[in-house]
Order: C-alpha cells, then sequence, then structure tokens
DNA sequence: TTATCATTCAAACGAACGTATGAATTAAAG
DNA sequence: CTTTAATTCATACGTTCGTTTGAATGATAA
C-alpha cells in the first residue's frame, strides 16, 4: 500500500503540532519547529496537509471527532434509559464536561495537552479556526443544550446559555491552567503529578459547575 | 516641555495595540498593523517603548495599575467597615469580578476592549507576558484568597483556590466570548448592543459564580 | 537668531516565515 | 528485474517580521 512511512509522518506531525500550538499559539509556532521536533523534513507538512492552517484543522479534528462523538453517544445513552424523562442537571454536565476531563486522563486521545490546547484556542478566535471549531461543535452544543432546556424548565433559555458558556469558561482555565498559569497560586498545594491532579478536578469542577448552574436566578436592576 | 506630540504618539500606539492585540492576539499583530492604525511612524514604537514585548507590558500595565489598584481600595474599605469580622463571600466575588467588569463599562479604562484582551491573554501564557501578570496579580491575588480564607474557615483552602481559580475561567470567558465564541448559541437571543450585554453580564455572573462558590464539597473517591 | 534636544521620518538590515520545486529515495506491482 | 508511483529530501523563492540608522523636523531656551 505504500503507506507505512507516510501513516507514520503524519501521526509525527500531528503530535509534534499539539504539543507546541499548545505551548507556543498559532502563530508562535513555525513550521520549522514542528518539523524539527517530528523529525521530519520541512516540506513534509505541506505534502501531507497541505498548509500550515489545515493542519491546525486536522490536529483538531483528530481528537474532537472523537470527543463529540463520545459525547453524543453518552447523551444517546442517558435519554434512553431515562425514557423520554428529562435527565438531571448532573448528568448533562457529567456528559459534555466529565467525558472531556475523562479524554484527558487517557493518553491514547491526546490526554491533557490536547485538552490544554483546546482550552487555550477557545479564546484565540483566529478567524479560521473559529468557523472550523463552530461547525465541529454545532450538533452537540445544540443537543446538550436541548437537554439541558428540558431539564431546567423554568429556567429562561437564555439564562441556560450564558451558564453554559461560564461552564465552558471554567473547565477551559482549570484544564489551561493546571499548569501553565499560576497566578492564583503558587501550587506548592498538592505537589502530584498531573495526572493525579486530573483525577481530583473532575469532582471539584463538578461540583462548582453544578452549583453555578443551579444558583438562584439573577434580580436584574431596573435602570439597565 | 517639547511632549506635547510624544503624549498623543505614546496614547495612540497603546490604544491601536489594545486593540490589535486583542482582535489578533501578540504574535498576530505586527508593528506595521499597529503603526499604521495609529497613524504614527513605523519606528515610533522602539523609540517609545523599545520592544514589541515592552509595549504589550505597557498596554497591560496602564489598566492593571488602576484596576488592582481599585480591588485593592475596595477590598481595604469593605475590611475598614466590617471592623474585623470575616467578609461574606457576595462582597469579596464583587470586590474582585465586579470591579473588572464594572471597569469595562468605563470608556476612560479601557471598555470592553481590554477586557477580552485581558481575557484572552490569561490563555495564550507566553514566558515573557506571564510572568509580568504574575508579578502585577501577585498583591491583589494575596489579599483576596485570604479574605476567603477568611470568610469561608470550613472550606479547605485549597478547594477555596481551585473554585477562584474556576471564576476566573467563567469570567474570563464571558469577557472573551460576548463576541468573539459563537459555539454555545448565535446569539439572536438579546441583539442588544456589547454596552447593554454588560450590564446583564455582571447579576448573571455573580449569580454563577457565587453558586459555584458555595456548593457541596466535593466527594473524592477512595481509589483516587 | 542661534543652539539644543526630543521627536519623526524614510529607508534599510538580517532573520525567519510559509510555501514551492525538482531531483533522490523507497517500496510495491507487473 | 523493471516499472511505477508515493514519499522524502535539500534547496530556494518571495514576503514579512522586529529592529536599527542617520538625516530631517520641530519646539524650546539662551
Amino acid at each position: 500500500m505504500l503507506e507505512v512511512r507516510a501513516v507514520d509522518t503524519r501521526e509525527r506531525i500531528l503530535d509534534a503540532s499539539e504539543k507546541l500550538f499548545m505551548a507556543n499559539g498559532f502563530d508562535g509556532t513555525s513550521m520549522r519547529l514542528i518539523t524539527g521536533a517530528a523529525g521530519v523534513n520541512l516540506a513534509a507538512v505541506n505534502y501531507h496537509f497541505g498548509s500550515k492552517e489545515s493542519l491546525m484543522q486536522e490536529v483538531f479534528r483528530r481528537r474532537l471527532d472523537w470527543l463529540n462523538g463520545e459525547r453524543l453517544r453518552v447523551l444517546d445513552e442517558m435519554e434512553r434509559k431515562s425514557g423520554g424523562k428529562p435527565l438531571k442537571p448532573s448528568q448533562i454536565v457529567d456528559g459534555f464536561f466529565g467525558t472531556l476531563l475523562r479524554m484527558a486522563q487517557d493518553e491514547a486521545h491526546g490526554g491533557i495537552t490536547f485538552l490544554r490546547l483546546l482550552g487555550r484556542t477557545l479564546t484565540e478566535p483566529s478567524d479560521f479556526i473559529r468557523t472550523f471549531l463552530a461547525k465541529e461543535y454545532s450538533e452537540v452544543m445544540e443537543r446538550y443544550k436541548a437537554a439541558l432546556f428540558k431539564a431546567l424548565p423554568d429556567v429562561p433559555k437564555a439564562e441556560i446559555v450564558w451558564r453554559f458558556h461560564f461552564m465552558l469558561g471554567a473547565t477551559s482555565y482549570a484544564i489551561a491552567g493546571t499548569d501553565a498559569l499560576r497566578l492564583v497560586t503558587d501550587w506548592q498545594i498538592e505537589d502530584a503529578d498531573a495526572t493525579d491532579r486530573l483525577d481530583r478536578l473532575l469532582p471539584r469542577l463538578m461540583s462548582f459547575l453544578l452549583g453555578g448552574l443551579r444558583a438562584p436566578l439573577p434580580q436584574f436592576s431596573a435602570t439597565a
């Protein structure tokens, strides 16, 4: 089939890109850095992926296809079991965010590296990557929003959408910051390795997210 | 005094940089783009600021000095009034995050543009900017963490630090995304202008943050 | 007016960027 | 073994990058 070296090269490039884009961002990562780290020729990226932008998209597609597929599978399964009745908010939140964090514990799906890349990319919206992510996320977002609307019929939809947004933010930060940012603390607390911190992060994050999701509705001031 | 043109030029560069760094990131914004938008000569940035990195730091310093000064002033005032008794969590959260969002409504302090820049930068940690932000934030972080420890004596400190981190994330996203990201929704809901959305964002965000901060503590599984 | 000095300006520097090319290399197919 | 096509390779293209330079400009002070 003539593809033994090709597949290897593609994977090596994707793996190296994932790490480097995470560490330096898209603009901060050159083709020479990528191909150097991957141990392949400079021209290999353009040969296998066409361009740097296409490479970036492929880095995300490789992980997101699996992640969002899994999210939909989990949601389907929960809705099947519930037999038409609304799910509990904690189930929905776990299906979306728990699935993400559990993926990060699986090195076969990119581990924590991809998770950090995702977290940082969601706030660097280059046009081409925003367009790509919007398409990649559209189905799973619609499904999970619908599940939340059904689970919380008394909460205005706009409020749920905002709180979904807040949950995304808290999660991305928790991820991107597990050792990138040290604004909040110097992290002498809990000097365990990253994977171990991830074990404890999930229940911590879930408590926070559910507390926020179920918080009393805000009172808008009359002057607004 | 010979400084009339100089001051103008500096301000014009800082204003243009703030907008462009927000829209394109640090690496994605060239000196020629900045000086072109500011209507000044290409060499002006290096003359007035020394380098692109120093310019970036000055863009942040100009706003953060005011913001974090205000945060400390508000905290001092609250602690003075309380007379040694612990503050309420809602007061502390409002002092930190409310002050941030209220600053965004004041165009004289950068308005929503700087807020978005800050939100996006906190997840793009270039070495030089992370070091700079860590120093710029150290005092205000210590003071607010201490206030939360005192306000929530029964909650483990590590838990409070994590939740502070989650709150930062939710806030940054809420800001960065008010029209950057459209993953969650297409925002036909609430087609008001940005400033008006900001009015309603504060109570929404505060409810969410307080709900998360006061959520029941997580139960760690025994196998972790 | 003249001397002084901060600022602005046009122009250029070498380095690094993403991409393209055409020849070498490799492995499968006939 | 020969042919064929996929892949790798060294090299170079044109562009853009951040920064530097030295002369021109402008306002202040003597």
